[in-house]
DNA sequence: ACCACCATCGGGGACACCCCTGGTCTTCGA
DNA sequence: TCGAAGACCAGGGGTGTCCCCGATGGTGGT
């Protein structure tokens, strides 16, 4: 097997010594990092297989790396290697295109082959790590911020703020629920009032970001 | 390490006793099933660490398990256990709830092993399957599959589209593309007849399902 | 008894949305 | 050169959405 190509990115030169000389010959690093702007650059200009990342990173972290390579490294491939532990942070790099996330705990030889799985296109994972993801991606995170405002609705209020949301009209609501029209206007006045929305567009856009459809 | 606790569902009595062969001893299995509902009975019965799921089963597949068990059996961890290795299969699933997902080209070794990673906590994933729930997390899947419809759509009509989607009014959308309100209403209705949508809340839905906002 | 809150319903109005018919101008390829 | 297609604009009409005003009962607490 070729050795794979690699940019390290981490603001301690330290660390970066020492991922060095763990991975010693079985990997090409490209190029070092120590923040945003230069891990952007040697990115683009050094068109890695894999960049380790560092998530805690001066200049935006490392989420913000990833957006701002994106598309200008085609087949580049980033690995979070944190500290961190935290779900925030798993689920933010994520969502903004790692393809794994490994704390620092793990061992040269098994860093190795996280780098080898990724650049084949796997996914890898400290495995206490998934379950975040998963979780995240079930729609189980969050669930207790809703009720906040949600449960200053009333129960009939709720029952037409989850149709509308659905892209229910008026009319359908009413005949739905066996009630007027004009009861459903109310209702949905409350409603938007409640959740201080202005339209049923924003209800829309509110009910589906907290995945209540 | 005491032995895990396991309920088998699948649809197919050969496979089933080809499974419990292969786990040997290493895993105590409570209860055999070959659909939904026999399965849902199992797992309320039995109360299982793990539930060894297949995903395309008589009476709903596997995720009706999942949900229709939801709250019944506070500590059931489920793995899906399937042939299939399409994404809408594994995503489905892990959605539904499931903390893991692996293809039957499994060995008993690795099953044995990936049961006690879910019993644990961990998410198991065959290497290759993770990519698609990352992928779909981070909604850069069914990027192919939207153009079918979407590129049938001029350049103006995706930006009108895209603004309308969004929540603008058909007045906002107006003064933000220096058009007039007329126009903006010539372009959705090309948009909505070439989509065969039939109204702005369904191409909101419509472009929320593909994550185009 | 009174008040607060909820669910129900109505009139009327301002505007947004969707569809229909029409039109001009440009670009692009047969 | 002529049509096809796209971007642009207009009028009119029917319906939907959101808000204002009002009203009637029921329920529960003080």
């Amino acid at each position: 097997m070729s050795r794979h190509t690699v940019v390290l990115v981490d603001d301690h030169a330290m660390f970066r010594a020492g991922v060095r000389a763990e991975l010693g010959d079985a990997v090409e690093v490209l190029a070092e990092a120590a923040d945003v702007d230069q891990a952007v650059a040697a990115v683009i200009s050094g068109q890695p297989e894999v960049v380790l990342l560092d998530v805690h990173l001066p200049g935006g972290g490392g989420a913000e790396v990833i957006r701002r390579t994106a598309g200008k490294a085609a087949d580049t491939k980033f690995l979070a290697l944190s500290v961190s532990d935290a779900a925030e942070d798993v689920i933010g790099t994520i969502r903004a295109g790692a393809r794994g996330y490994v704390t620092k705990t793990i061992t040269g030889e098994e860093l190795v082959d996280a780098i080898e799985r990724v650049a084949a296109g796997d996914a890898v994972f400290s495995p206490r790590l998934a379950g975040f993801v998963l979780d995240a991606f079930a729609g189980t995170i969050e669930v207790a911020a809703i009720d906040e405002d949600l449960d200053r609705l009333t129960e009939r209020e709720r029952e037409v703020m989850r149709l509308i949301a659905r892209g229910y009209s008026y009319k359908e609501v009413a005949g739905e629920l066996f009630i007027s029209i004009k009861t459903v206007e109310t209702h949905m006045g409350s409603v938007l009032r409640k959740l201080q929305l202005s339209s049923r567009h924003e209800l829309t856009r509110w009910a589906s970001e907290r995945r209540l459809l």
